[in-house]
DNA sequence: CTCACGCGTGAACCACCGTTAACATCCTCG
DNA sequence: CGAGGATGTTAACGGTGGTTCACGCGTGAG
């Protein structure tokens, strides 16, 4: 703990020049989504930032660590802003969920790596980090619950957590038809489908 | 080639009193669906049907040819089911979307494994295998962006193929939300979400 | 200057796992 | 009844890959 690095274990991006930690992350990341956890080698990790596969471990303990540390961050990204988003929205549930929406679909659209890894790997993780990593997407999921049973106030919550996980697969799926068109209008098409079948 | 059974090659499940080979194939689905294909070992497997690992042997040349047998006749079903469907509804574009659509949710509710393996693990399949995978996928793709194409007539093609794959992630979202509605609830809140976000 | 420490390297270790080999069992059919 | 094939078992082999070790090299502080 003594000789970890202070920084960087935080959850800012570092976006210009970033850490040898933060390249590995994000070059594991790729990797993960391109072939999976397992099928990633830790020399491969390392090859795909310019060093020899230990090298790794002088950045992280090992390799669960990084997986975890990613999925982490993922979860916590995305909770973070989904509760930021909808505090911001007002009181107007329809604009809860459009602002929700929007996150999403930005999100997907910068990161399909992310989102692939995410729901691909989360087995691949230690019972106590998998543990805290659904924690995570469990209160992202309730953030997205609550506005859809404003919206639906007839509805049950039961009804209201598959329109979510469904609101989900359908925006998620951009790792399967990533640069088949222009951004804009693939982010325009895929927030009127969500809002279409979040508000059926 | 010859010293293969004959018979269980071919689609139909044989529901009543399942080969070896079929029992191995169904408990392997469950099991590489639970912690992905990579992660289950032979000897898992075998366990699962009450039998050494060596013994898968006697019944796969290999685990690789045991993964690529289940997702072909996964992706054959979908395409056979789809094909066959659209064909019986006649000439409606809005008819031939809601038999795709009731077919899609219903082999999601009944299949929840299959999906989860179907597109987690392709990954790790030979390349030759995920090739001829990868063929009856987008032809099944196909038959939904004809239909698709058809019900949006001034849309091109390249959106048609997201609005598909959309879809998918929304009705494949059943592993992610599985038994937290009865049945019949389930099928048709997805189908109604399916149906509004296909024609939004 | 030199000492410590951050960062890397190549070699070795070791566990795991897919696969094969050699040997039993049992059921069927001539 | 006896031969053969389908089906299993246990033991062993071999590759892969995560992890550790012993060591090298630069750099900034005392």
């Amino acid at each position: 703990m003594l000789g970890m690095p202070a920084a960087d274990t935080a959850l800012h991006a570092d976006a210009d020049r970033p850490s040898r930690r933060e390249q590995i992350l994000r070059a594991a990341a790729q990797l993960f989504a391109e072939r999976g956890a397992r099928a990633v080698g830790v020399d491969d990790v390392g090859a795909a930032v310019g060093v020899t596969g230990p090298a790794i471990y002088r950045h992280f303990a090992s390799k669960d660590a990084m997986l975890a540390e990613m999925l982490l961050r993922i979860s916590e990204r995305l909770l973070a802003g989904g509760t930021e988003r909808v505090a911001d929205a007002g009181e107007d549930p329809l604009a809860q969920l459009r602002t929700l929406i929007a996150f999403q679909v930005d999100f997907a659209l910068d990161n399909p790596a992310l989102i692939t890894v995410h729901d691909r790997d989360l087995g691949s993780l230690s019972e106590d980090d998998a543990a805290q990593v659904r924690r995570l997407q469990r209160r992202y999921v309730e953030v997205w619950v609550g506005v859809l049973g404003r919206l639906h106030p007839r509805a049950d919550a039961a009804s209201s957590r598959v329109r979510a996980h469904a609101v989900f697969g359908l925006i998620n799926s951009t790792p399967h038809s990533a640069g088949r068109l222009p951004r804009r209008q693939m982010a325009a098409l895929l927030a009127a489908m969500a809002e279409a079948a979040a508000t059926s």
